[in-house]
DNA sequence: ATTGAGAGCGCG
DNA sequence: AAAGCGCGCTCTCAAT
């Protein structure tokens, strides 16, 4: 049963829908202080709250104490029921574009994101469909104009009914359900992370800059240390103190004048070269990126109260991986790390995937091999790198992994490509797999997840460049470009199936390690009740995600148990996934009060 | 003033 | 040739 939600004039409807997407009686209309109640009678009848953008409501829930634990995201799933090849033949993907291709996502509420935004354009394809015409405020639909409007192209009923007849006319329904429950899942984790907050110490983090960098200087200078790095790098070149060392140009001219040798400032480049001047613009490229992606004036706009509320997009990769917004939150470096603390009388539990995506592979392509290789022995995790060199395919681990990688990414170049042969001899399956998604992709064709995620059909340049090299008059320059191109796509596609496979690990695995945090129940110890806002003040709570590594904030007490349901979810996933087919997950765990110690 | 590119580095 | 996948952010500089 569905709970479908809506506004309602100036309260939120709430309309039960049956699986089969039938309405089952008319909305019922709720003030948001009468939302609490509401939704724990629904709950106990388990119903899929169902919604067109997760962030548009959830927040707001959240606001009000309040948890869900299923929901179906129709933005979302409307995005993987077009593409996927399992609903190709559907009435909804045979269907042209409708609004619901065009709705962008909402960013979270209260964060800098969103105020950014004076008026989040919701639906751009609104004035066209509606023919608002020129005068007045490009606004918004009216509200209630769903029940004036006989064919309102967002009406969220409508559009549940027609996902569910695309799932049920799928040809594998089974994965598809599994999928979008996941990624709807994973939109709750998304929206209760943002409410919840990464625990951010920023007398720590301020630490750790002035520690780097000297104090916090007046707005408009560079940190003391910065500067003296400055000094050094102009003297190493006998460059003018006008010399900025933030602009390449101006850096690249005097690096060329003193005789330096490089025409790059990358990092693998300057290291390669002997040269005074070196040493110090390592360090300062070092420190500034610290400063400028890391520094205080990040502290104030994403963690000012104690709280890191970062900005998830659900399904924002193309393979399905999130992506962030605004905080950089899948790119906080490990040196800041330390700055993430565990509240008084609570600890953090902090798991990652040990070489997700070689596994997810080896599964994926069912080679019995090479998940022997990853299998878990004794108890004891083992590194499947290492297991792979067990079995004799290749004689290091370095080139275990780089060859995986290699396979994985389409390496065609150094130790990968070298080592490749021997990992296809040893494990044809599993290199057999990456090799025809390649190929699939060369030829322009569409590859698909183990749940049903189908890649992206290349863009109409894509089709002009490959034309163009089938001209009479086409020169070598056209044919390489085309062929660059194809073998572009090809190692997209060989990527798409593998990573986009193991982002569905993930996402199983964290709505498996929610609902299990949650069954755990309240904090029965008389511990510290922290700083967590309701509904997770007492109860151990995901406020971190990061494609293969989670952290979980828990009451002291509850650690060793947290742990162990981490771990169950792994399992879980796995057998969601690939059924019985013998592969392990296993994670490395740690509980620890900073997030920099968990690391290993 | 705003916008887009290129460069570079952070994360998995 | 630091290759080979997926991202976001911040900076400079040139173009609008």
């Amino acid at each position: 049963m569905h709970t479908v939600v809506s506004r309602d004039g100036s309260g939120i409807g709430l309309r039960p829908v049956s699986d089969t997407g039938v309405p089952e009686g008319e909305p019922r209309v709720v003030e948001t202080s009468a939302l609490a109640q509401e939704v724990a009678r629904d709950e106990a009848a388990h119903v899929r709250w169902t919604w067109d953008d997760t962030n548009g409501w959830y927040p707001e829930f959240l606001a009000e104490g309040v948890r869900v634990d299923r929901a179906h995201d129709l933005r979302l799933a409307h995005a993987v029921l077009r593409a996927s090849t399992l609903s190709a033949h559907t009435a909804l993907a045979e269907a042209g574009a409708t609004a619901w291709d065009r709705l962008t996502p909402i960013p979270p509420p209260g964060g800098p994101t969103a105020a950014a935004l004076v008026r989040p354009d919701r639906h751009p394809g609104a004035e066209a469909l509606f023919d608002l015409g020129e005068s007045g405020p490009a606004a918004t639909v009216p509200a209630g104009s769903a029940a004036d409007d006989p064919v309102d192209p967002l009406d969220p009923v409508t559009e549940l009914a027609a996902q569910l007849l695309a799932i049920k006319d799928s040809t594998d329904p089974g994965r598809l359900r599994l999928l979008l429950a996941a990624e709807s899942a994973g939109a709750l984790a998304a929206a209760e992370m943002h409410h919840a907050g990464l625990p951010w110490r920023g007398d720590v983090h301020d630490e750790i800059l002035t520690e780097a960098l000297g104090p916090r200087p007046r707005p408009g200078a560079r940190p003391a240390k910065l500067e003296a790095l400055a000094q050094k790098i102009r003297a190493a070149l006998d460059a003018p103190p006008t010399l900025n060392p933030d602009s390449h140009q101006d850096l690249l001219r005097a690096m060329e004048y003193a005789g330096v040798g490089s025409r790059s400032l990358r990092k693998w480049e300057l290291e390669k070269l002997d040269h005074p001047v070196i040493a110090p613009l390592l360090e300062y490229k070092s420190l500034y990126r610290l400063y400028t992606a890391n520094g205080w004036n990040w502290l104030d706009t994403w963690a000012p109260d104690g709280r890191f509320r970062m900005e998830y997009v659900v399904g924002g990769v193309v393979t399905g991986r999130w992506a962030s917004t605004g905080g950089g939150a899948l790119q906080l470096p490990h040196n800041v790390r330390r700055a993430v603390v565990s509240d008084p009388g609570w600890t953090f539990v902090v798991a990652d995937a040990a070489q997700l995506e070689p596994r997810v592979l080896a599964a994926l392509a069912r080679d019995e091999r090479m998940a022997a290789a990853g299998r878990t022995k004794d108890g004891a995790s083992t590194d499947m790198y290492a297991g792979i060199v067990a079995t004799g395919a290749v004689d290091s681990r370095e080139h275990a992994k780089v060859g995986m990688l290699g396979a994985m990414y389409g390496g065609t170049t150094g130790v990968s490509a070298q080592v490749l042969p021997r990992l296809a001899r040893a494990f044809p399956q599993a290199i057999e797999l990456v090799e025809r998604a390649a190929r699939a992709g060369e030829r322009g064709e569409v590859v698909t997840t183990r749940l049903g995620r189908s890649s992206p059909l290349p863009g109409e340049s894509w089709a002009a460049v490959q034309g163009s090299a089938f001209d009479e008059d086409a020169g070598a320059d056209a044919q390489s470009r085309a062929r660059s191109q194809t073998r572009s796509w090809g190692r997209f596609t060989r990527n798409f199936v593998v990573q986009g496979t193991a982002a569905e690990w993930a996402l199983c695995w964290i709505a498996s390690i929610r609902r299990r945090l949650w069954a755990l129940g309240e904090d029965a110890s008389d511990g510290a009740p922290g700083l967590a806002p309701a509904p997770f003040d007492r109860r151990p709570h995901l406020v971190f995600f990061l494609h293969d590594e989670i952290v979980v904030h828990a009451p002291a007490a509850l650690a060793d148990v947290v742990a162990q349901e981490v771990r169950a979810a792994a399992e879980e996933a796995g057998r969601l996934l690939f059924g019985d087919f013998p592969v392990d997950f296993p994670l490395s765990v740690a509980v620890t009060e900073s997030y920099a110690d968990a690391k290993g």
